[in-house]
DNA sequence: CAGGCCTTGCT
DNA sequence: GCAAGGCCT
C-alpha cells in the first residue's frame, strides 16, 4: 500500500483563497511532502434547508465557488464540487476519497456552530485525517475570559479584553499561498439543491468575487468609516459597510477587516476617540455572538440564553405573523423594511432591530419566529449573529434589551427615516401620505368620503394599504404585563 | 465584595 | 427621570 501523504482542503464558510491559514497550511504540507493537494466543496442542500439557510444566499455562495475554482487554478489547485444531502453522507464519501486517493491530512477552517462541530468531532473520531485551523474568529473562541476564566456575559468587558488582546499581537492577514504552476480551471458539477430549493433567488446587489469584496472592504476604512457613526443608522443612506454578506460565507476574513482598519487608524485597538471604534466594535459584536455559540452550545438548538425566556407567554397569532412578514403591518417603517428584506435579501441594522422588536413585543410572537424568517430569507444569515440579535430584542439573550424597553415605530420611523424617502420607496402606497401620517400612520383617515374618491386610483391604493394591525399604546402596555410577569414570578 | 456599570430608549 | 438585576473587577 502507498503510504497517505496526499492532502485535501476542505472549504466550508471560508470560500477565498487570502488570509487563510488552512489554505496555508494544506499547502506548505503538500510542499514538504512533495504530494497532491486538492480543494473539495460539499453541496448539502437538505442540512442547508434544515438550517434555514436562504436561497439567495446559497446562490452567493454558488457565485463565489466558481470564482474560487478560478483562483485555486491559478495556483495549481484543482476543486471538486460534491452533491450530498446531509452532513451525515460526508464520512463515508470521505472514508472511501481518502483511501482511494492516499489521503494523509485533511485540513479546514474550523466552525463555531453546533452542528458544524458535531460534524467535525464525529469525522476525526471515525479516523478522518481532519485537521481544524482557528480561523473563524480574529481571536480563538475559549481564548477571551473573564477573571473567573470564564465566557464574559457583557459585551462591554468581552470588548475590552479583546482589544487588549489584539492590540498585544501582530494582526496580519496571510496571502495567496505561492503553491504550483497553474492548471486548466475544472469544469464543476452545479449545485443540485432543486429538491429543497426549487426556486433560485439572485441577488443583483453584491457582486460575486474575493476582489469585489476586498476593494468593497478598502473603499468602506479608507472613505466612509469615519462617517459611520453618524450615518449608520438612517436606511436611506449608504452608512454601512454591506460587508456582511461576505463575512457570513468567509469570502472576507474578520482578520482582513480589522488589519483593514489598523492600517489606516493604527491606534483603533486603544484609542477610544479613534474614527473606527464604532465600525471595530460591531466585528467586536460578531466575535462575541460566536464565541458565546461556543460556550453555550444550546443557542444554536434555538433555546433562550436566559432561563425565564422559555416561559414567556407568547401569543404567536399566525394570521398577524404573515402580515409582518409580508410588510402588511400598517406601519409603514416596517413594512418597508419588511419588503426590503424580501425583495432584496438584506435589511438594513437599524431596521433588523425595529421589526424585531415590533415582532416579539407589540405582536408578542415567538422571536425563534422571526430569528428563522430571517434566516430563510437573508443573503447574509449567519447563526452566531442571527440569534444573538433576536435575542437581544427579545430580551432573552445574554447582555439583551430589558423586557420593559419596547421601541416606538413612530419614533423610530421619525428618527431614522424623517423625510420618509426609504419608506416611500419600499412601501409606495403610502407616497403621497403627508410625512405625519406616515410616520404616524393611526392618525390617518382611512375613511372614504364620496363616490368621487370610491373610484379614484388614490382611494384604491390607499384602501390597499392596511390599518396598524395593533395600536402602539394598547400593545406595549401589554407587552410590559407579559414580560413583566415573568420577573414577579 | 461593594460599588460601578451596562449598544443602538421611552414617556 | 426612569426602568431590573446581574455581571465584573
Amino acid at each position: 500500500m502507498q503510504f497517505a501523504h496526499n492532502s485535501v482542503v476542505w472549504f466550508r464558510q471560508d470560500l477565498r483563497i487570502h488570509d487563510h491559514p488552512a489554505l496555508t497550511q494544506a499547502c506548505e504540507f503538500a510542499q514538504l511532502h512533495d504530494s497532491n493537494l486538492t480543494a473539495i466543496y460539499f453541496v448539502t442542500p437538505k442540512q442547508w434547508a434544515e438550517h434555514d439557510v436562504a436561497a439567495i444566499q446559497i446562490d452567493f455562495i454558488e457565485r463565489h465557488i466558481e470564482q474560487l475554482n478560478q483562483r485555486l487554478a491559478a495556483i495549481g489547485i484543482e476543486l471538486t464540487v460534491v452533491n450530498l444531502s446531509t452532513f451525515d453522507d460526508i464520512l463515508p464519501w470521505l472514508k472511501a476519497y481518502c483511501a482511494e486517493h492516499h489521503i494523509g491530512q485533511i485540513f479546514a477552517a474550523n466552525e463555531s456552530e453546533f452542528n458544524e462541530r458535531q460534524r467535525d468531532i464525529k469525522l476525526i473520531n471515525a479516523g478522518i485525517p481532519l485537521r481544524l485551523i482557528e480561523q473563524d474568529c480574529v481571536l480563538a473562541t475559549g481564548t477571551v475570559n473573564n477573571l473567573s476564566g470564564q465566557m464574559y456575559k457583557v459585551f462591554t468587558p468581552f470588548s475590552k479584553a479583546w482589544k487588549k488582546i489584539a492590540s498585544s499581537q501582530p494582526i496580519v492577514p496571510l496571502g495567496i499561498p505561492a503553491f504550483r504552476q497553474p492548471i486548466a480551471a475544472p469544469s464543476l458539477s452545479r449545485f443540485n439543491c432543486d429538491e429543497f430549493y426549487p426556486q433560485r433567488v439572485t441577488s443583483e446587489l453584491w457582486a460575486a468575487g474575493e476582489d469585489c469584496a476586498r476593494k468593497q472592504l478598502k473603499q468602506f476604512i479608507e472613505n466612509d468609516i469615519a462617517d459611520y457613526q453618524q450615518y449608520r443608522d438612517l436606511p436611506a443612506i449608504d452608512g454601512t459597510s454591506k460587508l456582511s454578506p461576505y463575512l457570513a460565507i468567509g469570502v472576507l476574513s474578520p482578520r482582513q477587516c480589522v488589519a483593514g482598519i489598523l492600517f489606516y487608524y493604527p491606534d483603533a485597538l486603544v484609542n477610544d476617540a479613534s474614527p473606527a471604534k464604532t465600525w471595530l466594535n460591531e466585528l467586536i459584536w460578531r466575535e462575541f455572538y460566536r464565541h458565546l455559540l461556543v460556550a453555550f452550545p444550546k443557542l444554536s438548538r434555538s433555546q433562550s440564553f436566559n432561563e425565564l425566556g422559555q416561559f414567556i407567554q407568547w401569543r404567536n397569532d399566525n394570521d398577524e405573523f404573515q402580515a409582518w412578514c409580508q410588510g402588511q403591518t400598517g406601519y409603514p417603517i416596517i413594512d418597508a423594511a419588511m419588503r426590503q428584506l424580501n425583495q432584496t435579501g438584506w435589511m438594513h441594522n437599524r431596521l433588523r432591530m425595529v421589526v424585531a422588536s415590533f415582532l416579539t413585543k407589540h405582536l408578542l410572537i415567538d422571536w425563534r419566529w422571526g430569528e428563522q424568517y430571517f434566516r430563510q430569507h437573508l443573503i447574509d444569515g449567519d447563526l452566531a449573529a442571527n440569534n444573538g440579535g433576536w435575542q437581544w430584542s427579545a430580551g432573552t439573550g445574554c447582555d439583551a434589551q430589558p423586557y420593559f424597553r419596547v421601541f416606538n415605530p413612530m419614533t423610530q420611523s421619525s428618527k431614522f427615516d424623517p423625510d420618509a424617502s426609504f419608506i416611500k420607496h419600499f412601501v409606495p402606497e403610502v407616497a403621497d401620505w403627508s410625512l405625519k401620517h406616515i410616520h404616524e400612520p393611526h392618525l390617518k383617515a382611512h375613511h372614504i368620503n364620496s363616490m368621487a374618491d370610491l373610484f379614484s386610483e388614490r382611494a384604491k391604493q390607499e384602501k390597499a394599504y392596511p390599518q396598524p394591525i395593533v395600536e402602539h399604546g394598547f400593545a406595549r402596555k401589554r407587552a410590559l404585563e407579559v414580560l413583566g410577569a415573568l420577573k414577579r414570578g
